[in-house]
DNA sequence: TATTAATATCGGGAATTACCGATTTGGCAT
DNA sequence: ATGCCAAATCGGTAATTCCCGATATTAATA
């Protein structure tokens, strides 16, 4: 879901809180906050395409050490709800941090909890 | 769950998500924010005692407008998390904000998120 | 075209959550 | 003690989430 909205609203919220009340979807989004200490230097890391910081499913897979399907679904999960967004290149999918609703939910809590 | 450390872990910052991954809990820890322009002047709103802005149980229900054995449930959940406080006085049971619990989840948003 | 590799989607069993009404517990007043 | 009231707990059904393996899809490559 793209945040075109400068605030979350209730609803754009509990969306997010669902994604993280999962310590497996948590860590993902921790990894993903400095891909290149988390991930071995062969992973497949984008540094340019205009997607910087993107990991390719795979390798988050790897990391989070759960099946490849469950990993899909987290990341489905985790773009819904705003947190990620996604770059498909050939046949790979990278995902990375969406900073600016991450910000917009940190204003959230200070203002509306 | 009281917080006694300087930080919250993620342990417990999950179960902080999970309980607000519901609307309804959403909106009761919302009220509780400021209970007298959330509830009627008649309601049980404790201004002494030492627990200022504590609010009774069933004032809680009839606001949030779902049975009395779930709000006990959610109200249940609040506390585990940590983001509410209890006292009991005589036959009523008081919530309110545990700000400093608020804080530190705060503090994590900003910091490990 | 056939094969492989990356990812998404499907189908499902087990576990958890949502939410209720009924019952129990504990304090307070008669 | 008896009854009353606030709140917690119990027991249960329906919905949702967890997490997997199997299958489908799509892109790259031989």
């Amino acid at each position: 879901m793209k945040q075109e909205l400068e605030r979350l609203n209730d609803e754009q919220a509990v969306e997010i809180f669902k994604a993280l009340s999962n310590q497996t979807r948590v860590s993902i989004l921790q990894m993903l906050k400095d891909p290149h200490s988390h991930f071995s230097p062969q992973a497949h890391i984008i540094a340019d395409e205009g997607f910087e910081g993107g990991v390719c499913v795979g390798d988050i897979r790897s990391k989070a050490g759960i099946s490849q399907s469950t990993t899909s679904q987290y990341l489905s999960i985790l773009l819904q709800s705003g947190l990620v967004e996604i770059k498909r290149i050939g046949q790979w999918t990278y995902y990375r941090r969406n900073e600016e609703t991450i910000k917009k939910f940190e204003k959230y809590i200070g203002t509306k909890i």
